[in-house]
RNA sequence: GGACCCGUGGUGUAGCGGUGAACAUGCGGCCCUGUCAAGGCCGAGAUCGCGGGUUCGAAUCCCGUCGGGUCCGCCA
């Protein structure tokens, strides 16, 4: 045994005992003929003093650096009044070394383990067992391990059976890219990593397994964001007999139970509210809404309908919106921050911003499009948007959805520069009725929103005949903070429904066979009703840890670019393991032929 | 595929056309028995991401490139 006791461990009650403590070293003061020194593991950190008195071990805490492992012996003893460390749980005593050695001495660190932030991310990155031993990375992996074992002992206790599915599965070309891997036995033919476990559940669910989740790795060859990453982690879950209440009611019991368990110092209101994906998009601009706070969205079309003002008219004309968004005690904004938020209109797709400045002494409006209007128009806007003295209204004229998605992100700035998001508060929200079906008008058909197995709502059944744009499906996103934490369906258990939808998502019968053959044919031997959910780990950590990247809630992720700074995967492999698996590297597809990198990278021609 | 931001001793920053490339911290040495970001003195440490260009002169300006990040497209 290396130690008798952790780093977190001593307290007042240990005084006049005799332990060991092994671990790294934190600080280390240096007073001459006394030396103490903060020794860590993740349990915590105790002070070890040194005195010259004990010269072997004293010799030893002379030597100690910065990240060095330490076995220390020593007494426990209490610390005199006037140096209790009330910042450190083990702060009223302190170890009287006795005897001390050196496990390991280790090099200057790239990263500095007890003073965090502000070096560049590739550094953390590549160092990553490093940055792990930070405050900040523990905190975040434990309350990630709590989350997960909370998730386990609350869905045992509901019926739960915990499945594994394989890693290596057939590839389908519907949804994101597949990661593929190459099968030695099979030349030419390949494997896919689960983007997610969505057929084997439902199989599941057929086998009668039917109460079933998972912590299930998913995997996804798409570009990066903040809060993606190429392989990630769902609770992936599915149930037999059950409606969509029943799955709603069940997630909202875990989230709400989960959340006062791992982060009781976060408020969340309950019941979560309910918006179908209508009423978000026309309240929000958002299919995941950050309802931490209001600024809604308002409708200005039926003030304008006959405006002289060519944009707004013009917008009108080719089936498009106007709305409105009221950016409170913003009218002293200058032109240059109201150029800032027309660029972020504009990133969103806007071609510009109209706005209205309402002096808060009462004065003129100033505003980019006043003089346009037809008199009376611009006080019904302002009216209508409720505008108040001080207040800056800004207004977006364009097709449905760039009106949305250039609102949305003028809605979520304007939250943040007022100050108006509460960073404690958890605003947890079910988006249901999602659309089935959205038009593909690059291939001239319509493509599944959720997936090709979501179950149309009863009512709608006969719009798949006659409207399918119009056609609601039994799908549901639970969205937290403006974050898409999960999202789920009934799904269809009857073949007749199953081979519409197939035919509306223009899927031969061939090709659905081929494809999903063994799904059909699992279904004609008596699948019960069924549906799921899958909630995204690594977001719903990310959130529960104050984080802004999912980065910060995974052990080793990637980079922007899908590479792992500290193994330097993906590598290139021996020309050896290629021909084992059948492979011949083709000169990658490039725009010009006269490009110097394939000459560069070395790649031969086929 | 595209837009924007960042890259200077081990680490974090300053410098933005002429400096001995500055400061802090860490590192090495010396002093110091109550510190907890310990303190004091001394010292070493930088091809300013890389390549090219402009200029009498480039960390600084321009072009390209590499790496990291944020976003758009993409993510059933």
């Amino acid at each position: 045994m290396f130690r008798s006791h952790t780093c977190g461990e001593l307290r007042d009650e240990h005084i006049g005992t005799e332990v060991t403590l092994a671990g790294w070293v934190h600080r280390r003061r240096d007073h001459g003929e006394l030396i103490f020194i903060d020794l860590r593991d993740r349990y915590g950190i105790t002070q070890v003093v040194f005195d010259s008195l004990t010269a072997a071990a004293h010799k030893v805490a002379e030597e100690a650096r910065s990240e060095y492992v330490l076995q220390v012996r020593g007494r426990v003893r209490p610390r005199p009044a006037e140096a209790v460390n009330p910042d450190l749980a083990t702060g009223s005593v302190e170890l009287e070394a006795l005897e001390a050695s050196v496990l390991n001495p280790a090099r200057t660190t790239p990263l500095y383990i007890s003073k965090e932030g502000g070096e560049d991310e590739a550094l953390r990155l590549k160092y990553r067992y490093l940055d792990l031993r930070r405050e900040r990375m523990q905190r975040n992996l434990i309350l990630r391990h709590r989350m997960i074992k909370f998730m386990r002992d609350f869905l045992d206790r509901e019926g739960f059976l915990e499945i594994e599915t394989p890693i290596l599965i057939k590839s389908t070309p519907e949804g994101a890219r597949d990661y593929l891997v190459p099968a030695r036995l099979h030349p030419g033919k390949f494997y896919a990593l689960p983007q997610s476990p969505q057929q084997l559940k439902q199989l599941l669910m057929v086998a009668g397994y039917d109460k079933y989740f998972q912590i299930a790795r998913c995997f996804r060859d798409e570009d990066q964001r903040a809060d993606r990453q190429p392989e990630f982690t769902q609770l992936d879950m599915e149930m037999s007999f059950v409606d969509q209440e029943d799955v709603l009611q069940l997630i909202e019991r875990l989230f709400i139970a989960l959340c006062r368990a791992v982060v009781p110092h976060k408020t969340l209101s309950t019941p979560f509210p309910r918006l179908t994906y209508q009423e978000a998009i026309e309240r929000y601009g958002s299919d995941k809404p950050d309802l931490r706070y209001d600024l809604e969205l308002v409708r200005l079309d039926d003030l304008l309908g006959d405006t002289p003002f060519q944009v707004f008219r013009g917008a009108l004309e080719q089936g498009g919106q106007v709305k409105g968004l009221r950016a409170p005690g913003c009218a002293s904004y200058s032109r240059k921050q109201i150029d800032e938020l027309a660029e972020l209109a504009r990133i969103g797709g806007a071609r510009g911003l109209a706005w209205a400045a309402l002096p808060a002494d009462g004065g003129e409006v100033r505003s980019s499009f006043a003089r346009n209007l037809a008199p009376g128009e611009l006080q019904a806007i302002v009216e209508r948007m409720g505008g108040q003295p001080g207040d800056l209204l800004l207004i977006v004229a364009d097709q449905p959805a760039v009106v949305a998605a250039a609102l949305d992100r003028l809605r979520r700035e304007l939250a943040s520069r007022l100050g108006l998001i509460d960073p404690n508060r958890l605003s947890f929200a079910w988006i249901v009725d999602f659309p089935m079906f959205e038009w593909n008008a690059d291939e001239q058909r319509w493509d599944a929103v959720h997936h090709p197995f979501t179950a149309p709502r009863d009512e709608d059944l006969p719009l798949l005949d006659s409207d399918p744009g119009r056609a609601r499906a039994k799908a549901y996103d639970i969205v937290l903070n403006g974050y898409e934490a999960g999202g789920g369906s009934i799904r269809i258990h009857r073949r007749d429904i199953q081979q519409k939808i197939f035919d509306l998502l223009g899927i031969s019968r061939e090709t659905a066979m081929a494809q999903f053959g063994h799904m059909l044919e699992a279904f004609e031997y008596g699948a019960p009703p069924h549906g799921g959910i899958a909630p995204g780990i690594d977001r719903l950590a990310m959130i529960l840890a104050d984080e802004h990247t999912i980065r910060e809630v995974m052990a080793f992720p990637k980079t922007q670019q899908a590479v792992d700074l500290m193994t330097n995967a993906p590598s290139p492999v021996d020309e050896r393991q290629l021909e084992e698996l059948h492979i011949a590297l083709r000169r990658p597809l490039l725009h010009s032929s006269t490009e110097p990198l394939c000459e560069a990278a070395g790649w031969g021609v086929t």
